[in-house]
DNA sequence: CGATGAGTTGAATTCATTCAATGTCGGTGG
DNA sequence: CCACCGACATTGAATGAATTCAACTCATCG
């Protein structure tokens, strides 16, 4: 795996603490820099032209965000914090998109970008070829392999975001997110109270949606 | 905007022909270059452990392939030709992931990946928020739009690609594309004749269907 | 020309949404 | 301290969009 350390590590890195609810950056906004989340949870929204708006990701510890702004020089999304969070900026030289030490593309960014790519086309076969209740659980197997990742249990762990939330990235209704959380509850393999979600039985768990991303 | 060709004019570069219904790459195979569409159209496929699949995208000239490998340095999708095809193959630098003047990733590359992000953050809002019809229409929105960028005509063009592959791309069934095209028929904004489609009111078509990509 | 893959169209079904009502959690102020 | 409020969440019932299954037609290419 790649993650944020090595850029962390390798450069000049602002320090920077933002609220929970607070934009970290605004769609259309001038990019500076990137960032690299050392804590908290965010959510990025993408909102087109036409109006409608989709949340994208959900970066936590270990993620970068705002890669898919390098090019163009600005923000194509919305960043908010669902936590107190604390980022790590990684700023861009004043010249070029993307060079200087701290954007030393030829490495490790270059695996995030392709990375993020990759992500990004494997939720969207995902939203091509699944349920309502395949895709959630593709998404809770994801949110605890990624904190797993990050040392945590991975079989308990909290849901930083609201239902709604979920609901706009899977590009389903809240309600049937209530409805397939519910569904997976009577199969037995979870447990939910309130935000905090339980994979009570692991493989039985992973056999119903864990091949998926 | 930026296209294929800074690229083909910066560095080494061979040329290759694809016959009709080739791969030019298979998903897991080691990546040895990012290729150029000089001719010609493409579609990636990208498969998931569990089985399922779903069509990525559709290159076509001007279009730069396989930028969701670099980091790995293994393919992640296959690409098929629809056409014959002719491409430019850009080579990886032996040892790093991108290094070599070939992959300035500073500059074009890098907009190059980032645009790539956004493109699939895009389609991914459009899935998770608008109805079959809508969809396709932003489609065939994008490819007159791509066609035009090409110096052809952007209201009179022939899709390379069946109704099950624009089925898979935009996640429906193939019936439902065939409906849908039917469906904007009715509203006096297309005429479809097996695989060439002529929009005939644009105005009308591009109000309806043109604020989504 | 026949054969085969591609495309259209109809009818029944299913899955998810929408609308609506009710329930729960956390904070804030009386 | 407790009541109240608003945001978040659950659940039910009706509706609707898209899928599935099936029959049939139409291209295209040996």
């Amino acid at each position: 795996m790649c993650t944020a350390l090595h850029l962390q590590e390798s450069a000049g890195c602002i320090s920077r603490r933002v609220r929970a609810g607070q934009n970290l950056y605004r769609q259309g906004e001038a990019q500076r820099s990137v960032f690299a989340v050392r804590s908290g949870s965010f959510k990025s929204t993408l909102t087109l032209a036409e109006g409608s708006a989709r949340i994208c990701a959900f970066p936590m510890a270990g993620d970068v965000m705002a890669l898919d702004g390098l090019g163009s020089a600005t923000h194509a999304t919305t960043m908010t914090a669902l936590d107190d969070a604390q980022v790590c900026a990684i700023e861009r030289a004043p010249g070029g998109p993307a060079t200087g030490p701290a954007f030393e593309l030829s490495g490790h960014l270059a695996r995030l970008m392709s990375d993020e790519i990759l992500r990004a086309q494997r939720v969207l076969v995902l939203m091509a070829t699944s349920s309502a209740q395949d895709r959630l659980g593709a998404f809770l197997m994801d949110l605890s392999r990624r904190h797993r990742a990050q040392g945590y249990s991975g079989r308990d762990f909290t849901l930083r975001m609201t239902r709604s939330d979920i609901g706009s990235f899977l590009g389903m209704a809240l309600e049937t997110v209530s409805r397939s959380l519910a569904g997976m509850h009577a199969q037995g393999v979870i447990e939910v109270t309130n935000r905090r979600v339980q994979i009570t039985n692991l493989e039985s768990f992973s056999k119903r949606y864990g091949t998926w991303l």
